[in-house]
Parts: structure tokens; sequence; C-alpha cells
RNA sequence: GGCGGUGUAGCUCAGAUGGUUAGAGCAUACGGCUCAUAUCCGUAGUGCCCGGGGUUCAAUUCCCUGCACCGCCA
């Protein structure tokens, strides 16, 4: 029986603008996504847009457009982001649609029928011209944040979630589930604010029309979160199709950023208590990028558009980088003059090279044919017990959603080629036509570990290693391939002719400042 | 204000149920090779392990306290 793996990112505001914040959790997502496929876990990986409430009902009227009609525009914003940097997601879920709207009502009503929601009043500080609410916290010295103008004090009639009801059952689950909530010390967080007491939520609004309705009151629509979170549901087949939601749920990650921890954390766990739906296995919050050692701010207009990443340096670059630079869990700092130092000292230098120089010499000392191995001797094999323990090491990092760790041993494995080309010195070989014989077996053995890191680096950067691979003449078909099986030593074809490569990372020359 | 975390080489960080020479990568210096995208390999350093106090034969590691920074909540 195959293993399944579900894995998500969180649904992105269809009115964003997409920066390195959203490519992050998706690319993150996408190697996980990626490399699972190739241990042969049945994988569905789900992405989507958040596409309801005030704000996008807004910008639709002030463009004099439908709401629909200004999500279908820029949703495109993000699909097209996310062909761009090779994200094989199984499916992209909009709030828009039916299959989703369908299930925020079903479940809306399973818990309203259950008693655990109920009609209140809720109140809070609104802005008139803004036609918004605010909290209390939200307001700037008591102003508007938006307008900056006075709002007062609105009682609202609103459906609630009965979430204080769960404090003890969930604070219970966390202590039960050690891994449940990652990092650790955010768990921290998440229990110490669930003891301080959760407070019935407000899951409805009636300010305004673009969301889903809430069954059998048309004045009420679905509030934000309660929306939000059950595209996790639906895009698997909630409701719609019990075969696949019954394979795929529980999800076995929801990959988010620590800012929705709690949303995540609290707020969608204990709406799945309530439906009586199993919560996830585990939610991973990831740390924030700032940008040349600053916050990204709209103020400061400093957000990192993507595309522009993608055409100046590459896809695979700003893949690697953004998963090698950071332990996933922590903050870090997006520097051009740290992209820069990463792509040309790992990818130029140390994976880039490695590859030129060792297809170079096949061309040269072995007229581009790739050669037999005749003996093996102590030096292969230490190199080939390097590749088991790095593919063991690549197991538990990828469990712990350790891509950045994951990415130091494989390349930990690119520097013992590196070293053992050294040592082995072929070009002395070269020299000597009766070490012929020892001559192919080093090229072999190099240029099949080759083909093993290209195997190894395809989560992360999937174009440059069917790259590496094609010129290799190891054509795999990758929606279908097995790690363990295709990174058994041997696999390249002796006979099989060779080119010398084009350069596979350009280095990048810094300008003097 | 409440709760929690962090403070180790120039930089980013790892680490020890407390025990004699505290580690890695990058950066720096020097050496080697020449197959390769002037790439690769090797060697060498450098540290009052935040301040103060306590426990102990012994603390950078445990405890307390102070300072600094960060996170969550209010």
């Amino acid at each position: 029986m195959t293993k399944k793996f579900y894995i998500t990112t969180p649904i992105y505001y269809v009115n964003d603008v997409p920066h390195i914040g959203h490519a992050y959790t998706t690319i993150a997502c996408d190697a996980l996504a990626r490399y699972k496929r190739m241990m042969g876990c049945n994988v569905f990986f789900l992405t989507g847009a958040d596409e309801h409430g005030q704000k996008v009902e807004n910008a639709a009227k002030a463009n004099g457009e439908a709401p629909i009609e200004l999500a279908d525009r820029v949703v495109k914003r993000y699909q097209q982001l996310w062909e761009k940097l090779n994200i094989s997601n199984n499916d992209f879920i909009r709030t828009s649609q039916d299959r989703h709207k369908q299930v925020v009502q079903d479940i809306f009503k399973k818990v309203l029928d259950a008693g655990d929601i109920y009609l209140g009043e809720y109140e809070d500080w609104y802005c008139t011209p803004c036609e918004t609410f605010w909290t209390e916290k939200q307001l700037a010295d008591g102003k508007c944040p938006d307008c900056n103008r006075d709002p007062h004090k609105l009682k609202e009639e609103s459906y609630f979630f009965r979430m204080s009801k769960y404090q003890d059952r969930l604070s219970q689950y966390i202590q039960d589930n050690p891994d449940f909530i990652a990092p650790a010390s955010r768990r921290n967080e998440i229990l110490s604010f669930i003891k301080e007491g959760l407070r019935d939520l407000s899951i409805s609004r009636t300010t305004f029309s673009w969301g889903v309705p809430v069954p059998g009151n048309d004045k009420h629509v679905v509030y934000v979160w309660f929306d939000a979170l059950l595209n996790y549901l639906s895009g698997i087949g909630y409701r719609a199709d019990d075969r696949m939601f019954n394979k795929y749920w529980p999800a076995d990650v929801h990959v988010i950023g620590k800012d929705i921890l709690r949303f995540h954390a609290v707020y969608w766990t204990t709406f799945l208590f309530a439906a009586g739906i199993e919560p996830p296995k585990r939610v991973f919050a990831h740390g924030w990028w700032t940008v040349e050692g600053k916050k990204m701010s709209k103020s400061l207009r400093n957000a990192v558009d993507p595309n522009m990443l993608v055409q100046t340096y590459g896809v695979d670059q700003i893949r690697y980088f953004l998963l090698r630079e950071v332990p996933f869990g922590l903050d870090g700092d997006f520097s051009k003059h740290a992209l820069i130092h990463r792509i040309n000292s790992d990818l130029a230098n140390d994976l880039g090279n490695l590859f030129s120089r060792v297809c170079s010499m096949v061309v040269k000392y072995f007229d581009r044919v790739i050669p037999k191995v005749s003996e093996i001797t102590q030096s292969e094999k230490a190199l080939i017990a390097k590749k088991e323990e790095v593919y063991l090491q690549l197991e538990i990092h990828m469990d712990a959603l350790a891509m950045n760790k994951a990415l130091i041993s494989i390349f930990e494995f690119i520097s013992a080629i590196n070293k053992y080309i050294d040592d082995m010195a072929p070009w002395s070989l070269a020299k000597e036509p009766k070490k012929a014989g020892r001559l192919g077996t080093v090229l072999y053995a190099a240029l099949d570990c080759i083909r093993v890191i290209a195997l190894f680096i395809y989560p992360f950067i999937p174009e440059s290693a069917v790259k590496i691979l094609e010129h290799l003449n190891s054509n795999y078909d990758m929606s279908d391939i097995n790690l363990k099986y295709s990174s058994n030593f041997g696999g390249i074809e002796s006979g099989t002719k060779i080119d010398k490569p084009e350069v596979l990372f350009p280095r990048i020359e810094q300008k003097r400042e």
C-alpha cells in the first residue's frame, strides 16, 4: 500500500500582489511534494486563492466591475507565478468556486445544528466612509487606519462560533501531540495564548455581500477564516468525493507563515473539533524575509517581485537561495549580495563546475563515450557509502521540513565527489595508457554520482536537475520515479555519448559598490 | 505590563547528563593541482562561550540575578 501525503499552502489573498513571502511558502511546499513523490508517496499538493471579503468587493466597485471579474483577472497573478516557479501543485482552489462554497455552507450548517454556532451581536468601531469595522487595537490613535477619520461604535448582528467550549480539549490535544505545531517555540506561544482563554469568534458579516451566504440567512456572509480555512477540505473533495477525501485527509502538513499560525492552530483546529473532523497532523509556521535588512512594507515599497527575480537570476537560483539560506521556521534576510554569493559559490563553483569538469574529461579522454567500470576500489566504495548516508540524511531532514539541512547534506556529497576527483587525479591517469581502465572507472563513478546528485536535488531545483540527467542520457519519468531504487550505483549507461555541457549556473559578476 | 526565547570565532550558527585541546560553513591568509564556469583540494589561525553571584573537586554548560535583543499576548 502506498502512503499518501497531503500538503497545503495557505490560500493567498487575491487582492495582494505576490511577493517573495508567497513564493517562499509555495516553493517550500513544492520541494516537499516533489521529494515525497520520489519517495513513493501518493502526494496531493494544494494551493489556491482567498477571494472573498470587503477589500475585494471595494476594489471591484472602484474598478466598476463585479467582484468575480476582478478575482478572475487577478488570480492569474498567482497562477502564472507558480508556473514560472515550476510549482507542481495538484490543484488550485478558489474560494469563489461552487465546490468550495458548498463545503462552507455544509460545515456551517453542521456546526450550527450541533449548537456550536449561535446568533449574537458584535460590537466594534465602524468607519462609515470606508465601510469597514476595526477592532480597538487596529485603530491608529483612535482613528481609522485607512482614512484617518473618526470611527464610531456600532453593533452588528453576527453569528458566533463557540470556540470557548473547546479550550481545554485544544490545549490537551496540543500537549498530547508534540509535533502538531512546529517549530516548538511557536507551540509554546500557542499554548500560552489558549491559557489566557478563548473567546467565541464572530464568523459572519452583514456589511458586505461578497462571500458565502450563511445558510438560511442571506443577510449574512460567512466571514474570513471560517470561509478560507475550509479550502483545505473543499480542495480534496470533502462532501463531493468521499473516496478522495478519506484518502487524503487529515492533511500531513499545512505550511504557513508565522503570522497566521494562530488561525490555523487555534481557530482551524476547533472548527474541525466542532465539525467532528480529525485535525491536520501538523501545522508548520515558517519565518519571514526581510529585504536588505529591512522589513517588507507597503510604505517602503521594498517588496521584491518574484517575477523580476526569476527573470534576472533564474528560477532554480531563486528556489535554491530561498530554501538553502535559512532554516525553515526562522526569519531570513533577502539581500542581493547573499543571493549572488550563494549562486556563485554553491551552484556555479561546487555543483556546476563539478558537472562541467567531469563531462569535459569524458569528452577529452574518451572521445565523448562514457567509459566502463573495470574494478571498484576502496575509494569508490567510500563514495558510495557517502551517498547512502546522504540518502538517509535527506529522509530525516525532509521529514522535519529542514530543507536547508537537506541541501547542506547534498552539498557535502558534492564536495566529496570534488575531493574524490582531486584524489584520483584523472588528468594524471590519462597520461599513462596502461591506466586507462582505472581512468574509466574514476570518471564513471564521478559521473554516476553526479546523476545521483541530480536526483537528490531534483525537488529543490527541478529544471537544472533534469538538464543534468538529460545530458547524461539518464532520462527518467520524473513523475514516476523511486529515489531509493534509482539512486543505486551504476545507473549511467556506459557506451553512450555525451558532450561538453553548456554552463549550468553562470557566475554572476558582482559590481563594485 | 504578563509569559517565553536568545546572547559562543569578523559574519551565520552548531554544541556538551557539568570534566582536561569549544566546533561547522562563509570570509581571511598560505600551500597544492590544472580536468573544469580563474573553478577544485588542503593547511592555518583567531574565541574573558553577554556581565555578576551561587551550587560543585570542577561551569561556557545547572540555578539565581542584571543587561541587551527577539517573539507571543494585553
